[in-house]
DNA sequence: GTAAATTTTGGCAACGTTACCAAAAAGAGT
DNA sequence: ACTCTTTTTGGTAACGTTGCCAAAATTTAC
């Protein structure tokens, strides 16, 4: 190959090729009927010249731009980070770029970049733990432009998809298994009461208390925001009920280890003193001292069947919204013990 | 505002405002001198019809696509996840958007998504830890398309700029602060080896041997691979040197923690057996257990450097090429111990 | 060998924007 | 009022691609 010099348009192949540019449209996009002969002939140009297609143009023309807009509070999380994992592998797998963006929480962005992607720029749109799906979601079902929700409370409309795990089943089953270890004084520490996903979390809980005929109280019960400090102070207020708890929820393992720090700091151990069970089972969670037991999320399956569900619309656009509940799984370690053998 | 149909383009607003595109175009692009009376006619009519710009075309034309492309090994890996939130912050300032690419090390992912990136979907590179810059670097100097290098050796061009951290001198720290505290047999879990960061480190270590006259033992260096389960490896073998090391310095947080996990899984404690240092200092570095004496890499800065450099290049393309080390710093934790106190 | 059917190719317009140049409007100077 | 500047605006041609339609080349049928 000779210089891959930058402006080798399809034009410059086309003369090298001794044909028209409209065939040579064709070989790119490799499905017309062109003789066999001609396509080796335009092949062979197109090497010569280290061509390569200018996107921009094509998706201008109308056709697909090949990317996807992904939408995520946060980077450097790894509870964002395995699901974009996932979403990246899968989009990867079919030829389509990711362009990022992110809102760190703040509403304005959320719906600024919304109308940016869906100007041209990307062909479809995955919101993640969005924020202020209000604010966008009619204009984006208005042009039915493709989008899939994660981690949000189902929209009601039939061209929105929505991918989540089953928060309710994983907080009833994180519960009744530290009722069952005999814990009847269980602190829960909320996410963000905004999401839906909070509580779902919180209804599972208070369904396995109700089921095992332990009263509720609301003196177990505070709201985070789903960071470790809140965990740790979260904490520091529960301990402080009486009798404090024997055991701590946390609905996320991020927040799981701010408790576990705080309660270190107050000169108890886990799960000795007290068992702490996380949510989501991020990769760090089984490098944590002790590991934690957590329940967990099938993050990078989440984003991947995120980015199946939005190809599939792509694919065909009179296809409907679907609602996917991914299930969680309670993966048992080291953070919980039996209050009996106190 | 009315509904914002996807389809607005300059030319409705241009009718709806009774002007030319090209005084849109003026308005949208606020530079120009246009009559205050029109330009006020054109924003409502913008307004009206809910326009906004579409990237593909502008870009097309000849113009900037505001889009800056990334390439990372991963994504979900703390440090990198730190380096991509200093970029992304310092792209978003600056109302430019993140292409993102992940290679999982593979070498033909890197060429490729370069080629594609170049051609016209954005207006800079931004290459992290790449492992196969020989491929594609030839093509990025001929075309002059701005670029810059996180965390790779020096590039002997003009037009190439890097971004490091000061890899020698705080692999010599860290290795300085073990020997002062009493430590003599100091095992070292290399990084990559293709990586000139690793060895950068591995000469530092060296260096602050022979400063302090300790005899470098192969025996105590393992050659890993930066990930979590390689830590734990190196260490198993290192523990069986004779005499066994009293100190571990892992080259980075990562598999300082796959480090702390096998130290623990032979029975021994840390930091009273055995004292470990990792590089890095990654956030969740200080929740680790004991909480990780590192070196501190100012991850997030090297991203908005990067991120700032790269655009001191797009804003004048005859800027040459250059070279910046961000200073490490020694984070002391609890991981350490005097040797002596033994 | 010619007409008809088929395959393969080329020409041209369009996607939405911006840059350039020329035209029009407004202001300044005599 | 009439030039001469200066400001402000409009027209038009690209950017690189693809889709449509028609033209040319090829094959098939009679």
């Amino acid at each position: 190959m000779v210089k891959p010099d930058s402006n080798v348009t399809i034009i410059d192949v086309a003369r090298e090729a001794g044909v028209s540019n409209s065939t040579v449209s064709r070989v790119v996009n490799n499905s017309e009927l062109v003789k066999p002969e001609t396509r080796e002939k335009v092949l062979n140009a197109m090497m010569r010249l280290g061509y390569v297609v200018n996107q921009q143009a094509r998706s201008l023309r109308g056709g697909r731009s090949q990317v996807v807009g992904v939408l995520v509070p946060d980077v450097g999380n790894s509870y964002i980070g395995e699901i974009i994992r996932g979403i990246d592998a899968e989009l990867a797998a079919n030829q389509y770029d990711l362009l990022l963006y992110t809102t760190h929480r703040r509403k304005t962005k959320e719906s600024t970049h919304v109308a940016t992607i869906t100007r041209g720029l990307a062909d479809g749109l995955l919101l993640l733990l969005p924020t202020n799906v209000q604010a966008y979601m009619e204009s984006l079902q208005a042009q039915q432009f493709p989008h899939v929700l994660i981690d949000y409370q189902a929209v009601d409309n039939k061209w929105t998809s929505t991918i989540q795990s089953t928060n309710w089943q994983g907080a009833y089953d994180a519960t009744q298994y530290l009722i069952e270890l005999g814990h009847r004084r269980i602190g829960y520490v909320v996410g963000l009461r905004e999401m839906q996903c909070s509580l779902d979390r919180l209804a599972g809980y208070r369904a396995a208390l109700a089921d095992y005929a332990i009263p509720f109280d609301p003196a177990l019960v505070y709201y985070g925001d789903f960071y470790l400090p809140e965990g740790y102070d979260a904490t520091t207020t529960l301990l402080q009920a009486s009798p404090p708890p024997t055991a701590i929820f946390a609905a996320n393992d991020l927040s799981a280890l701010g408790v576990m720090e705080a309660i270190r700091s107050h000169g108890l151990s886990i799960p000795n003193d007290i068992s702490v069970i996380g949510f989501d089972d991020i990769p760090d969670a089984a490098q944590f001292h002790p590991s934690l037991t957590t329940v967990r999320q099938p993050l990078e399956d989440m984003g991947r069947l995120a980015v199946r569900t939005l190809l599939k619309r792509l694919a065909n656009p009179d296809l409907h919204g679907e609602r996917v509940e991914l299930p969680t799984e309670l993966i048992v370690r080291n953070s919980c013990k039996s209050v009996n053998h106190k």
